[in-house]
DNA sequence: ATTCGAACCGTATGTTTCGGACCGTGCGGC
DNA sequence: GCCGCACGGTCCGAAACATACGGTTCGAAT
């Protein structure tokens, strides 16, 4: 029962943890992937030392089986409803951070070969088509259940950001086609 | 001159000093802080790092000044040029990740007092608008110029996204206001 | 009855990343 | 002449991360 930091990652298991009820690890692990993991990357490895560390600072409460597979299932205490209560009450103050690596070689592609844009926009234009698709199922299989909805919402962040991307990757694909793009190597149109 | 992992950060290093020359950490700081750093934050202390690992891979060159500040400059070499054009061919496998604070708080609503989540939107619709106001102004002073031309189409996915966000963050507030939101926890309608 | 694979469940470990504290320098302006 | 700010950089401990590893339970096909 230690002060430590905490960290998003550790929000989302307390949030995840009083919202689902006592869950293992694993639980978590599989929960984060059917939703928050969709837009934010949490390794599985965290998932188990993260609870731990809460656990030490008094915000969960650990109930191991003494017998099978003797598995760990965290409880979420007072203390950490009221973490995260108050983390919830905090206004946020960073701007959310689009970690695209292919954003990133678009901005340098002045360095590459035209067909490489091409293929690049071709790939982001398949990908997000395919997420597209993912979220929409999402939304036609639990969209309507009371209990979740306030879950869902945040699916509508990602199918709005999805259809941005996947509407720009077209105009990309377009100015490829066309040969004007990347726009100074690109062969010049006399 | 060994071999190393190249990540992300090693090719936005690379490239910026493809593209601008040699440069010094600090440079590349400033460069990054106005360009690909507003989507994806690169700490500074990596580009004190990172040019060091990519010289001992032989990647990058280093030439120090003898005298004054003993500026380290680096600058890029054929091997260096030659890992960046292989990354900038390779396929992109990995989709986008949004990291976004706000995004999983709203995830959490049901767990919020209701006041918290209009206040929330409210929030994230200023934090967006003004991103949005610097991004059309760079628009407005850099998107004619020739030069940098390929390097501004990547504000456009900036904007898409942050349009969406806003428009999401809006719908948001409203149904804050309006008293249905979080879903469950708001005040029943008879 | 037995093999087999898939889902289940978790640990260990060696790197990178990260934030943030800290430190000196040169220069323009008051 | 000294103040403040942009410049230019190092260091460090704590988290995050990828990935390899190791085992179990269970059902379905052999």
């Amino acid at each position: 029962m230690s002060t430590v930091r905490l960290s998003t990652t550790s929000f989302v298991v307390l949030g995840m943890i009083a919202t689902r009820g006592p869950s293992t690890s694993y639980d978590l692990k599989r929960a984060i992937g059917r939703s928050v993991g969709y837009f934010w990357n949490f390794p599985h490895a965290q998932l188990y030392s993260e609870p731990k560390r809460l656990q030490k600072a008094g915000l969960l409460e650990l109930h191991q089986e003494d017998t099978g597979r003797r598995r760990k299932t965290y409880t979420i205490t007072a203390a950490g409803q009221a973490a995260l209560g108050e983390w919830l009450a905090e206004p946020v103050k960073e701007h959310f951070e689009l970690r695209d690596i292919a954003e990133i070689k678009l901005f340098f592609s002045e360095l590459a070969e035209p067909q490489d844009v091409a293929r690049l926009a071709q790939d982001q234009i398949e990908q997000h088509e395919t997420r597209i698709a993912e979220y929409e199922e999402m939304q036609r299989r639990y969209g309507h259940i009371e209990e979740v909805a306030s879950r869902m919402i945040t699916l509508e962040l990602g199918l709005g950001i999805e259809y941005a991307a996947l509407e720009f990757w077209r105009k990309v694909r377009a100015r490829a086609e066309s040969g004007d793009f990347p726009p100074q190597s690109g062969p010049t149109q006399h």
